[in-house]
DNA sequence: TGATATGTTATCTT
DNA sequence: CAAGATAACATATC
């Protein structure tokens, strides 16, 4: 759910609410969920906000870093004087600030707050050495798709595997930051069937595939990502790709393109897939 | 009431 | 043994 598109639009939020904060204090109400020494945050001024695939660090001026995975019901929402005018809460943070889905509140100087609610409870927060970052889970992270992943790379990591395109897409070690929406989306608009064996692809089915991953990830930025379960910007407010998704979700509904058969949804190693029977090839 | 959803990791299976 | 499939995690929603 929250994929690279909508990760980095928490990236932009933070980066632009927390500029000019420091850290006052923090009430971690959910030690699962906020690891390490909240201490070596106090008095610690924000520096900048990075992402690695779908974790998002934050960087401060002390050498320590917040490093941490929404998962998928996670959300940082901000309040204070760098927004003077917030936006109406969606109804899908109503519950959650300061509420029983709030498990972390960071209370900054000049009076902001930087809330962390996760409905579900997956999602992690940590202190880290910001130097130390890299060994971190971030570590094991494939090529950035919008920056790294060259045409050749790309075209390695398929032909190397025998498992399902879709599966190769949304593995992390391989490919950072894809998740089932846009996997799903890239693979309608590149009118490849997920099932298909990564290695069985076309030179030109993965020049296609290639340019699809980088059109489908633009477009969930443009959007401000996809809101399907619980995802919403820093300001509260919900992203719009759900609206505009190509395939993802619209199981029985008559294909865009083709327009002559009906979306199909199937299981591949357990998460829903969508495909079009009639002009997704085998 | 219970099946279902997503990301990741641990564990089971082939 | 390794690749791949599935269960588990926690909870709200349909």
């Amino acid at each position: 759910m929250p994929e690279l598109p909508e990760v980095e639009n928490i990236r932009i939020g933070l980066e632009k609410y927390l500029k000019g904060h420091s850290i006052k204090s923090v009430e971690v109400l959910n030690r699962r969920i906020f690891q390490g020494d909240e201490k070596k945050l106090i008095d610690a001024k924000f520096e900048s906000a990075e992402r690695f695939g779908k974790m998002i660090a934050i960087n401060f001026n002390n050498g320590f870093s917040l490093l941490a995975h929404v998962k998928l019901t996670g959300q940082f929402i901000y309040r204070g004087p760098n927004l003077p005018n917030p936006p109406e809460l969606s109804v899908k943070v109503t519950d959650g600030l300061g509420g029983k889905h709030t498990h972390v509140v960071f209370h900054l100087n000049r009076g902001g707050v930087l809330y962390y609610n996760d409905i579900r409870k997956f999602g992690w927060i940590k202190v880290v050495e910001t130097k130390k970052l890299k060994n971190e889970a971030v570590s094991k992270l494939g090529p950035e798709p919008l920056k790294d992943l060259t045409l050749n790379l790309f075209t390695k990591t398929l032909s190397s595997s025998k498992r399902a395109v879709k599966v190769i897409l949304m593995d992390q070690s391989k490919i950072s930051g894809i998740g089932n929406i846009y996997a799903n989306d890239a693979l309608w608009l590149s009118q490849i069937a997920p099932t298909r064996s990564s290695q069985s692809l076309s030179e030109k089915e993965i020049k296609t595939l290639y340019k699809a991953i980088k059109k489908v990830l633009r477009e969930g930025l443009k959007q401000g990502g996809a809101s399907e379960l619980a995802f919403v910007t820093p300001d509260g407010t919900e992203g719009k790709y759900q609206d505009h998704t190509l395939v993802y979700g619209r199981e029985g509904e008559l294909c865009k393109r083709c327009k002559k058969a009906k979306i199909k949804k199937i299981f591949l190693s357990g998460r829903g897939t969508y495909f079009c029977p009639n002009c997704q090839y085998d």
